[in-house]
DNA sequence: GATTAAATTTACCGATCTGTTCACCTAAAC
DNA sequence: GTTTAGGTGAACAGATCGGTAAATTTAATC
């Protein structure tokens, strides 16, 4: 399988999982949306949670490369990507399909600790807070690895509640409490 | 059945959902843990997916009866008991088995905004809501609609990065937000 | 104690689950 | 033209899925 093939592959069953769900999503499926048959998928994955793996990967970096990119387009300063990053959301919850965040689920349908899936969707939520943490910093915040994790939080909480109420409105919601939070 | 044994079998559905999650967890589980022969269950709910339904009820009933008491027990005052929702999802947090909002996993593993699983999770969220709203009005808050949306996020984000991190640090982030937020 | 209703066990249904095997196809390399 | 590598579909494991049928046991009623 070629390079580019697989990471079709890989980018076909983001959104299958993302869609239906992870356990609700069979690998029969899989293979027939993707057009690659199931020989194949395991062939390069030994198995559907080593496919999982692959696509939150590929999700945390697109995710992350998008958000990231948004927030500076949206303002020059620290402070302002900060607040931008709820701009950002707003959009995101505005689009078709949205339906929260994969990790979040990823972590909801894999509980146990030590399952690869569920470490790796935390790792994901840190290295925002990293990101975030680099901004406060820059911004010059008095706290901030305090105000990070605040960030971190407000993003969690419009993502779950926009996604259960169908709205953007969250994103509004969360701006506001982080402009309190930044002093402006 | 009795009341007493139906009741029994949704409480003992209700830990092996939150535990192993929805689709993850059969009914032949669900039989052998409770005791209770498939046959009879599906005398009383007709589907899965009915059980899953009285679960969340119970779990609603619960959830919200254990948080509104202890936000009462910890303080007098309307502002206060806000505040102390924060202390009280941090004793949450530490319990033994916390795997998070079940509702917020309900309407991840049934995503469909027509499924009458998702429309009850997000019910809960609203239940939840209007608590938050009285208080705030009660409180003479200048805009209780919006400090209510904005304390239902950061109760959401706590607990989900709570669950993700391990960790029940997020309830004390989360209170600092809430006080400043109420201006306290 | 006989009758009746409810709950149980046990086996089963067809479908689907993850994962494998196998016979075949195709296309480039030599 | 033959080899080789990688792909295919389709069938197949063995287990489990949600859900059911029938026979049997239990328990309450008269």
């Amino acid at each position: 399988m070629s390079q580019n093939k697989r990471a079709e592959l890989i980018r076909k069953a983001l959104l299958l999982f993302y869609r239906n769900g992870f356990h609700a999503t069979g690998m029969d499926l899989v293979a027939r949306e993707t057009g690659v048959s199931k020989t194949s998928i395991y062939k390069h994955f030994r198995t559907k949670d080593e496919l999982i793996l692959a696509v939150l990967r590929l999700r945390d970096e697109n995710f992350r490369n998008w958000l990231f990119r948004r927030m500076e387009e949206l303002s020059a300063t620290p402070q302002g990507q900060l607040l931008a990053m709820f701009d950002a959301l707003g959009e995101w919850f505005l689009e078709d399909g949205y339906k929260g965040c994969m990790f979040i689920k990823a972590s909801a349908e894999f509980q146990d600790p030590d399952d690869a899936i569920n470490v790796q969707s935390y790792a994901h939520k840190r290295l925002l807070l990293d990101h975030f943490h680099a901004l406060a910093k820059a911004a010059g915040v008095a706290e901030p690895d305090v105000l990070a994790r605040q960030f971190l939080l407000l993003k969690e909480g419009a993502i779950v509640i926009a996604a259960m109420s169908h709205s953007a409105k969250p994103a509004r919601d969360a701006k506001q409490v982080a402009q309190l939070l930044i002093g402006q």
